[in-house]
DNA sequence: CATACACTTCGTCATCTGGCGAATTATAGG
DNA sequence: CCTATAATTCGCCAGATGACGAAGTGTATG
């Protein structure tokens, strides 16, 4: 139960869940996230700890850069459940295809940064 | 994705997990989630009115009394999939197992006042 | 119809939460 | 080294949330 709490308080916000439905495909660092959501850095840092803790997002170091990406397989299963959950509920939700779009766009334009 | 922060919303509060956990293959009135949770009366009744504006409950009244029921097979995806998480996650979870026999005596105990 | 019971609504209060900026740590590059 | 950038941690504040009791609504039953 209490994981399970874990996970479902870190997907009670709208900022979480668009961090996870935008890891959805793409590993992003934490500046990327803070241009797609708007918010301070330490807000979106504040948010990843919440997920991370709850186990739907790891953390990778490079550099300067720190990458978060969802969950791999062997994650506990409510956890996999969960991370299943927002995708077929946002697949077609108009905040989450905007996000996907912009997330697209700042992908493309790491090339001039960085190659990692 | 309004309608799914409603869904994720009632779910961050373990009480509200425990009602739909409970609802699961029960039909249950006000009173035995209330002997249930061992909350307030005032309290159960806020939990319920969330959950049922999430569209992850119906109530039905009978009587004096109003039974809640998870949502029909026709209710939206992302509230299926979030009542398939629920129970996905916590189908070996301590706390719902105890909740589990408790509800079975509960019900059990029914007999007594009312047979609708 | 008066009483009891089931439930809801309302007001209140302590606590939690999400937001920010300032300060801190860590790393890359001049 | 010194600076710039990336990220985290900390402290603070406004607003949301969950708990309760009191009061109100509705329904069966004596």
């Amino acid at each position: 139960m209490r994981d399970f709490m874990a996970a479902a308080k870190a997907l009670s916000d709208e900022g979480r869940v668009r961090i996870v439905a935008a890891l959805t495909g793409h590993e992003l660092c934490v500046c990327e996230l803070i241009e797609l959501l708007q918010l301070a850095p330490s807000t979106v840092s504040k948010h990843l700890s919440l997920l991370k803790q709850a186990r739907i997002i790891e953390g990778r170091r490079s550099g300067r850069w720190t990458y978060y990406r969802l969950a791999d397989d062997d994650a506990p299963v409510e956890v996999l459940a969960a991370i299943e959950w927002v995708r077929s509920s946002l697949s077609d939700d108009p905040v989450a295809e905007r996000d996907s779009e912009r997330t697209s766009e700042i992908v493309a334009r790491r090339a001039d940064a960085c190659s990692d």
